[in-house]
DNA sequence: TCTGGGGTCCTAGGACCC
DNA sequence: TCTGGGGTCCTAGGACCC
């Protein structure tokens, strides 16, 4: 074979799609009841909004009364007492996912190429590995496929690795496309704050600050060793990667493999009696040994974790003697665990997880 | 209006072994 | 002897994301 019939057809290269569905929890409910569409929707919980739950997913007719993900659900029901409030039903979003991951697999393939790698990274969302010369046509039959097969709508962004395909998606939004590179990755982000950067949080964006690093321009230009210093051998470095822009081209085409499974609740009352404790630990052992056992996987460590009042979360865990589904080991694990709190406050939210080899 | 549930990876100290 | 370092496992907590 010669080296020209290897080469990608003229003008191709490497390009990354992130794939992310508007309001997809709350597109999934208005999608099977259309009599809501038009009418603010908010997702979460038990759909109680009196529950000590928060938004999974605000329709943007109820984002326009100021409710957003992660708002306990009582200020949403009070900022928006019309809205129509519906439980978290994930085996239909899991489904609503798989179809659309399946129409995405399918594209890319109009100019006779190999297609794309889709790696799936949630519900609603995925990258796409892609070679060709013309990613926002490609994007533009993504958003018409989707729309067509599953009556969903998104946003893609095109960028030339994950990150900057991922946070091109945050100016496509919503329903649109956008694309970054390291051609306008710093005219585009570079006097943008740390924190609107993915992968810098609240408390990440303050140390930077602290080490006088405010801007992504500043970010790319610091010394990983410097800040590696402060905020950790590998994070340091990573950062500052993020600030060049820097990302993966290559995806995870394999089927995601779990480290974990947990199961954890918050009560909507306080509990102070540690026998009713025990039980729930042993009924959320019995929950996970069950998604366990589903898996086929074996357990190599326990852990529970205790929120007490008024919101001081710990953990503690135990590895097992040997890897083990078995659930009656699992919930003595648990029990064992649990009897390593203090208990000396009320307890908010009780958890159970188990690690896999 | 108090702050869900399900995950991932990293950090750091101590134990333990050579 | 009272003095090493390296390597790995275990554990608790931190930060972030969807």
């Amino acid at each position: 074979m010669s080296a020209a019939a290897e080469q990608p057809e003229r003008g191709a290269r490497r390009w990354v799609l992130h794939v992310d569905l508007d309001q997809f929890l709350a597109a999934v409910e208005v999608r099977r009841r259309p009599e809501l569409a038009g009418r603010p929707v908010v997702v979460g919980g038990n759909g109680d909004p009196s529950s000590r739950t928060v938004v999974a997913t605000a329709s943007y007719e109820a984002r326009a009364f100021g409710v957003r993900s992660g708002m306990p659900m009582r200020l949403a029901a009070r900022r928006c007492p019309d809205a129509v409030f519906l439980p978290a039903d994930n085996p239909a979003y899991e489904a609503a996912s798989a179809e659309v991951m399946a129409v995405l697999r399918e594209c890319g393939r109009d100019d006779g190429g190999d297609g794309v790698v889709v790696e799936v990274i949630g519900w609603d969302e995925a990258f796409l590995q892609w070679d060709g010369s013309d990613p926002e046509r490609l994007a533009d039959e993504i958003r018409a496929a989707v729309r067509t097969r599953t009556h969903l709508s998104c946003a893609v962004g095109i960028g030339d690795n994950t990150l900057r395909a991922k946070m091109a998606t945050g100016l496509a939004k919503p329903g649109g496309v956008h694309r970054i590179t390291a051609h306008n990755w710093f005219a585009t982000f570079g006097d943008s704050p740390t924190g609107a950067l993915h992968g810098i949080g609240p408390k990440t964006e303050r140390k930077l600050a602290e080490l006088g690093i405010h801007t992504v321009t500043q970010l790319a230009e610091s010394s990983p060793t410097a800040v590696g210093e402060r905020l950790g051998p590998r994070m340091g470095p990573y950062y500052v990667s993020l600030g060049r822009g820097m990302g993966r081209t290559e995806m995870e085409g394999a089927a995601y493999v779990p480290r974990s499974r947990s199961r954890e609740t918050t009560y909507d009352t306080d509990i102070e009696d540690w026998d009713r404790i025990r039980t729930e630990v042993a009924a959320l052992a019995a929950r996970v040994a069950t998604d366990v056992a589903e898996e086929g996987r074996a357990v190599a460590r326990v852990g529970v974790k205790v929120r007490y009042r008024p919101f001081l979360t710990t953990t503690r865990s135990r590895t097992l003697d040997s890897p083990t589904r078995d659930p009656a080991v699992l919930e003595a694990a648990a029990l064992e665990v649990v009897d390593r709190f203090r208990r000396d406050r009320p307890v908010r939210l009780l958890g159970v997880k188990a690690e896999f080899t």
